[in-house]
DNA sequence: TCTTCACTTGACGAAATGCTCAAGTGTTCG
DNA sequence: CGAACACTTGAGCATTTCGTCAAGTGAAGA
């Protein structure tokens, strides 16, 4: 179950070579948590395409499904998901419950990576495969 | 197979509250496409903890082996699949191959979403179960 | 050339994810 | 109150994804 982790001491590390970092730790585990489920909750094409939406403005959940052109109860699960992430906040008007995107950071991290996309691609996009 | 589209008209449409966008779309597909994968990416917890390292500055595989405590082929796997996604990019020297984050449009994503997972939270994180 | 080191790849199983249908909530209006 | 509307939720299934092990590749040095 355990990862096997490389306890040998490989003749890259004991031998320098440019950069030895060893010591070098990645960011704070829940800030790195919080992140992957916040990129997470991105990374998914019907999703993005809907948060492209609630970027442009503010929307209730039958109007989303009228410009997605996709059935309700999907977009009713995404959205459920991007809630728990509070990437998205409602408010209630009457019968309609409106979505928004949460604030300004997420938007931005919204909008840079849209910009992102939208460069030219030099090499083959890739499908990768896993 | 296919979605079932709400072709018939709702009320909530048919009979307008403050904003009916039905026309609105959302962002260029290709756009959506390219950028959901790259979310997805950094989506996963090892990897970014891994990017979170190369953030700080480029390292050999096993190096990232090294701080990550973690096994080769695991590490490789994921470095294989940012490479797919143009979000890390390789460098040959000797026996090693470094990788180093692609560009800085990357970086500053990456750097953005670190930043937000930082923030307080207010209310329970929520693992969001599906 | 033959070995070693550094890394990559393929294949397979386990776990997580996303969608769909059916049923359930909450709000408004007659 | 009761029906209609707007939406949410639960369960089940089909994929997708991730990690692991074993085998493969490529550069460098003896």
């Amino acid at each position: 179950m355990m990862a096997s982790v490389n306890d040998e001491e490989p003749d890259c590390l004991s031998e320098p070579h440019d950069c030895v970092v060893r010591e070098l730790k990645p960011a704070d585990e829940k800030t790195c948590i919080r992140a992957a489920g916040i990129f997470r909750a991105l990374g998914d094409l019907s999703r993005l395409r809907l948060l492209s939406l609630l970027a442009k403005q503010e929307m209730c959940v039958t109007e989303l499904t009228e410009c997605l052109q996709d059935n309700l109860p999907a977009i009713s699960q995404r959205l459920k998901l991007l809630r728990a992430e509070r990437i998205v906040a409602t408010r209630r008007q009457g019968k309609h419950i409106f979505y928004r995107l949460a604030d300004s950071h997420v938007a931005h991290l919204i909008a840079n990576g849209l910009a992102h996309g939208e460069e030219p691609d030099e090499s083959s996009p890739k499908p990768f495969v896993t």
